[in-house]
RNA sequence: GGCCUAGUGGCUCAGUUGGUUAGAGCGCCGCCCUGUCACGGCGGAGGUCGAGGGUUCGAGUCCCUUCUGGGUCGCCA
């Protein structure tokens, strides 16, 4: 029995009726949050999206019909109702924004009635992920969510707002395009006038702004989803969201300038945070050697050491044995975890195996000064003592060491650092600690594909310096690029390009692309470059982690209005799904194999 | 693809070494209640213990398979 509206306007959002408004007749409209029924007395608390007001239904004021008819209410019907502003009469809310005023309702409809929703809408709910996914529109309304996508918006307002101060020009690139499989998995969509052919979602942005560039448009940003067929994380989604930037003209520091006052900006307005400038910098290789990370967590120590040549002639072969094999042996200092028990330390070595560590050596230095070690009895007491000195082991701490190849031995300990912190209850979501990683390098070698793979993209510009690498050593050559890390996140990268065709054409030849390859892939960009193009760089933001630790949420989903899960499928909606035969005939595509028709006998 | 973890009324959970009729809080339904805001009081309904198979005199509990979430490694230029 949905009543119209006709004739009602809404006046106020819940929260922004207020004692100003004592005395005013007003209307409200929003979702019922709880009813009090004291016989002849009911209270409602009306939500929307400011938050919630208090209605209150006298039969006296509202007559026997409508007196009735608030006693029908339930959780969730959709009312609207129209009455007097009042301080309370009876004790005030704190709690409430609201609390210190109630509105007597003169008039009530019902707009739409309910059904018991599956789980409660309320704060701080925890129901099980996937039936709040499954009602997700019903977990929307939870206030929190609410406040995640508010602040989503804002975010993305304040970006506009400031770009646009900038000069930046908002422009928007194809969804539907070139596969260029150099990275991350496409998603394809086939194409039905073209059979047989299919456009790529974009992962990003890239080759259409760096076109943008050659056009002459200077400065140019977006707010752009991308899309990438790969598993799913926390905080990773199959697509998501960038503010994705690029500038003409400009060097490292022009585009770490102008960031660094958008961050600040951000996070001012939005949740009130100063970030202090200008942002601290730290090359990837310094990254690597103090935090084994090249996105360190800087809100707490426990930094790594490095007592290779302490331990180079000690007596057990774990050390001794990594050294000879080119590794290295490092180290953390658990500070003050002296005292944690076999089994704690037994759990941290299974942590570091799954980085791929052999093991895990620890020594715990006791009050009084007397060491329990896994490897003591391989060293003399002198050795053991230089090494506690270099770890700067004072009684009561806690020294975890791993030897291996460095890349394994950075892994494994930036790794185990972090997992220390979380355990201790270091990582202070209050706190805001932003880094760029600079110089990071400009290749790895893929072991799979027994060639270079640039760690950025393939337009990254090296260093000057270390151009004349490329030729001898291309593994040590450092790019022009970095990444904004915050809290151990890397919230966005960039780098400056190459605008170079020689610079190109060099980087090309050590990816192992012939020039054909390289203009049938990207012979459009190839081909802009010789009309004249302009020295260019850009910085891409993932938006949904950023909001995500804006909002201090443990999730990239709770920052996402319709977010998928871990395999990629809706719970919602049930994409992906099959489509009719007509469509595929369409696209002439042909299902070749569905294992779920597999019969079974 | 690997590993870890969870699945018990609508929601969140408890459930001992396998042992009678599977419990609690909240929610829901009904009646009562004029100042509640975690309203209160009385009464009530509601469960194939994710699914399938097995062991057993007996399975929520043990075993196998499987489904659905979550975390993570691989992967993510």
């Amino acid at each position: 029995m949905a009543e119209s509206m006709r004739g009602l306007s809404r006046t106020h959002r819940c929260t922004e009726v207020s004692k100003a408004n004592i005395g005013e007749t007003i209307t409200a409209m929003g979702w019922v949050q709880k009813r009090r029924n004291l016989g002849s007395l009911i209270f409602v608390d009306l939500r929307d999206r400011s938050g919630l007001l208090q209605i209150v239904f006298d039969e006296n004021d509202i007559g026997t019909e409508g007196f009735d008819k608030a006693g029908k209410l339930r959780s969730e019907f959709v009312i609207a109702v129209v009455g007097k502003v009042e301080a309370r009469s009876g004790a005030v809310n704190e709690n409430m924004a609201t609390g210190e005023i109630e509105i007597r309702a003169t008039e009530l409809r019902i707009l739409s009635e309910a059904e018991t929703p599956p789980f409660p809408i309320e704060e701080e709910s925890n129901t099980k992920e996937d039936l709040r996914l499954k009602y997700r529109y019903l977990d929307l309304r939870r206030p929190d969510l609410q406040r995640n996508l508010i602040m989503r918006s804002n975010v993305a307002t304040l970006t506009r707002q400031f770009l646009a101060e900038e000069g930046f020009l908002e422009i928007e690139t194809p969804m539907l395009t070139k596969s260029t499989p150099e990275g991350a998995r496409d998603y394809l969509v086939p194409s039905r006038v073209h059979p047989g052919n299919f456009y790529a979602l974009p992962q990003s942005p890239q080759l259409f702004k760096q076109l943008l560039m050659c056009s002459g448009y200077d400065r140019y940003f977006q707010i752009v989803k991308c899309f990438r067929d790969e598993d799913l994380r926390a905080d990773r989604q199959p697509e998501f969201t960038q503010i994705d930037m690029e500038l003409s003209f400009v060097d490292v520091d022009d585009v770490i300038a102008v960031n660094e006052r958008l961050l600040q900006k951000l996070f001012k307005e939005t949740i009130n945070v100063d970030v202090q400038l200008p942002i601290r910098r730290m090359t990837y290789a310094e990254a690597m050697d103090r935090f084994g990370s090249d996105k360190p967590d800087l809100r707490f120590g426990m930094e790594l050491k490095n007592v290779s040549d302490v331990v180079k002639d000690c007596g057990f072969a774990v050390f001794t044995g990594a050294l000879e094999n080119g590794g290295s042996v490092r180290g953390i200092n658990a500070d003050g975890q002296g005292a944690m028990p076999r089994k704690k330390i037994d759990a941290l070595v299974e942590f570091a195996k799954g980085f791929g560590a052999k093991g895990l050596a620890y020594l715990s230095i006791n009050e009084d000064g007397t060491y329990k070690s896994s490897f003591a009895k391989f060293m003399t007491e002198e050795q053991l003592a230089t090494l506690v000195d270099a770890m700067q082991g004072k009684p009561g701490d806690l020294l975890l060491l791993a030897a291996d190849v460095d890349d394994v031995v950075f892994d494994v300990l930036g790794n185990l650092r972090l997992e220390i912190a979380r355990n201790l209850d270091l990582l202070d979501k209050n706190v805001y600690n932003f880094l760029w990683v600079t110089e990071f390098p400009l290749l790895e070698y893929s072991k799979e594909q027994e060639r270079y793979v640039a760690k950025h993209h393939p337009f990254t510009m090296p260093m000057e310096e270390d151009l004349e690498l490329l030729n001898t050593d291309p593994s040590k050559v450092r790019a022009k690029a970095y990444d904004i890390v915050l809290n151990g996140t890397e919230i966005g990268g960039g780098s400056v390009r190459i605008f170079q065709n020689d610079i190109q054409e060099k980087m090309f030849e050590v990816l192992g692309f012939s020039k054909e390859d390289a203009y049938d892939r990207f012979g459009f960009l190839l081909n802009a470059f010789k009309y004249g193009v302009p020295p260019h760089a850009g910085l891409a933001y993932g938006l949904d982690r950023m909001i995500m630790l804006m909002a201090k949420e443990e999730s990239i989903r709770d920052v996402i209005a319709f977010p998928k899960v871990k395999d990629a499928s809706c719970l919602m909606t049930d994409a992906p799904n099959i489509v009719e035969e007509k469509q595929l005939v369409e696209l002439g595509i042909e299902i070749s194999e569905v294992e779920e028709a597999a019969t079974e006998e």
